[in-house]
DNA sequence: TGTACATCAGTGAACGCGCGTTCACTGATGTAC
DNA sequence: TGTACATCAGTGAACGCGCGTTCACTGATGTAC
C-alpha cells in the first residue's frame, strides 16, 4: 500500500488505461443486448458482438471468458435499471386504486425506457443457459424479499405470516415481469394496445388487491 | 376421386410409404425436444437434430422448411399435452378449496409426464423466434377463452362482465404456466422442493380466489 | 523531470470444424392398365 | 396377377462460410528510481 500525496479521493482513481477497458467493455455489454433482441442469448456468438463494436475477435477474452459470462453481466446491469423502477414505487402512500394506477404507469414508463433490458430479462428468465436463468431467479428473489419488507410495514398487512407475505410478494413481481414482457410484445407505435394492457394489468392487481383485503378474514 | 372397393374406413388410409414419413417426421419432432431440454430454439441446428435421429442432414428439407417450422409444429404438439391437462381439469364441481388442490395436483402431475413439453412453452414463450412467440401467444389466448367459457358457467360469475372474466382467466393461464415453470426448475428428486412450489401456488391460488369472491362487492 | 523497464488492452493471421444448403442419385412404394 | 412406369423419402458428397480459440505481436500507459 503505497500512497501519493495528492491522489484523488473516491472509490476507484481508475487511470486511462482502465478507464478505455471498461469503456469498451461496456460497449461490448451494449452491442450484445442490442443483438439480443431477436434472438436469445444460447444463439449469441462472439464474433457478432465484437464486430458490432469494432473490435477483433480474440479482444472479448480481455473482458470475458464466453458469452455465458457475459450474459450474467447483463444480468447485473439489467437489474439495475429494474432498481431504478422499484425506487420509483418505494415509499408511496397513496389509497390502494392510486397505487396501483401508479405501479402500472411506472412500469409502462420503465419498459419504454430499458426495452432492452426487461426484454432480456423476460427472454432468458427460462432461457437456456442455466447460469443466466440462476442468475435471474437470485435477483428475482432479493426483488421479492425488499418487497415483502416494504408490504410487512403497511397497515393492510398486520396479522399476516412473513410467508404469506412473500408469497404476495412473488405473486406481484411474476405479475410485474409479464406486465413488461406483454408491454414488450405490443406493437411500439399503437397507444390502443399498450393501454389495453395497462388496463387488464390494473385490473389483475385490484383483484390481487381484494384478495390480500380478506385474506384473514376467514 | 376413384375408390378401391375394399379400401378400409377412417380418416387416413396411409400407404406404407406416408406412415413411414410420418415416423421420421415424428422423430425430428422428438429428437428437437430432447435436444432443447438444455438449449433455445434460436440456437437449435438442423444438423443436431438430423444426427440425433441417424437420418441425413438433407432429409430434414423433406418434413421441414427450417428450424423455425419444426418449433411452430412443436408448439402444436405441446399444446396437444396442455389440451388434455384442462379436459382433466374441466367439469369438476368441488368446492373452491378442492378445486385449488386438484388444479395444483393436476398441474404437478402433467409437469412430470410432459416436462420437454412444458419447458418448451415456458421457454420459447418469450424466446427468440417470432413465429413461434406468436404460435404460443394464440395458443394460450385459445386456452383463456375456454377457460373464460368455463368460469362463466360457475354461480360465483354471476354479474361478471365478459371482459372481466377473460382478465381473471388470463390471470390463471399466466399463474398456470408459471407454476409448471417452477416445478421444471426444481430438482426432480427433491419432493419438498416441489412440495413447496405446490404450497405456494395453492396459496396465490386462494388469495386470487378470495380477490374474485369479492370483487363484485364495491 | 527524465529514463528504462514492465504491463497489458487490443491486433491480425491462422487453425480446424461444423454449419445450412444444393444436387444428382437410389430404390422401395404406388399406380395404371 | 403381372408388367411398365411414376413418385418421392431419404442419401451422400460437395460447397462456401462463419464460428470459437490460439498465438506471437504492438504500442500506449503505468511504474520505479
Amino acid at each position: 500500500m503505497s500512497h501519493t500525496i495528492g491522489a484523488p479521493p473516491g472509490p476507484k482513481p481508475l487511470g486511462a488505461r482502465q478507464a478505455q477497458k471498461q469503456r469498451t467493455r461496456q460497449a461490448l455489454l451494449d452491442a450484445g443486448l442490442r443483438l439480443l433482441e431477436h434472438q436469445s442469448l444460447s444463439s449469441l456468438g462472439l464474433r457478432a458482438v465484437t464486430r458490432e463494436v469494432g473490435v477483433a475477435p480474440a479482444g472479448f477474452y480481455r473482458h470475458f471468458r464466453d458469452m455465458e459470462d457475459l450474459g450474467v453481466a447483463l444480468v447485473e446491469e439489467s437489474f439495475g435499471s429494474l432498481r431504478e423502477l422499484v425506487r420509483a414505487l418505494r415509499g408511496r402512500r397513496a389509497r390502494p386504486d392510486e397505487m396501483i394506477d401508479g405501479t402500472v404507469e411506472v412500469i409502462a414508463a420503465y419498459v419504454h425506457d430499458h426495452r432492452a433490458h426487461f426484454r432480456f430479462i423476460a427472454r432468458e428468465r427460462h432461457g437456456g443457459v442455466r447460469r443466466v436463468r440462476e442468475a435471474i431467479a437470485a435477483e428475482l428473489a432479493l426483488f421479492a424479499d425488499d418487497l415483502a419488507g416494504d408490504l410487512a410495514d403497511r397497515p393492510e398487512s398486520d396479522g399476516w405470516t412473513g410467508s404469506d407475505l412473500r408469497m404476495l410478494a412473488d405473486l406481484y413481481v411474476d405479475h410485474m415481469v409479464l406486465t413488461a414482457a406483454a408491454f414488450l410484445e405490443a406493437p411500439p407505435d399503437d397507444p390502443a394496445a399498450t393501454e389495453a394492457i395497462a388496463d387488464a394489468a390494473r385490473r389483475q392487481l385490484r383483484l390481487i388487491h381484494l384478495g390480500r383485503s380478506h385474506w384473514l378474514d376467514g
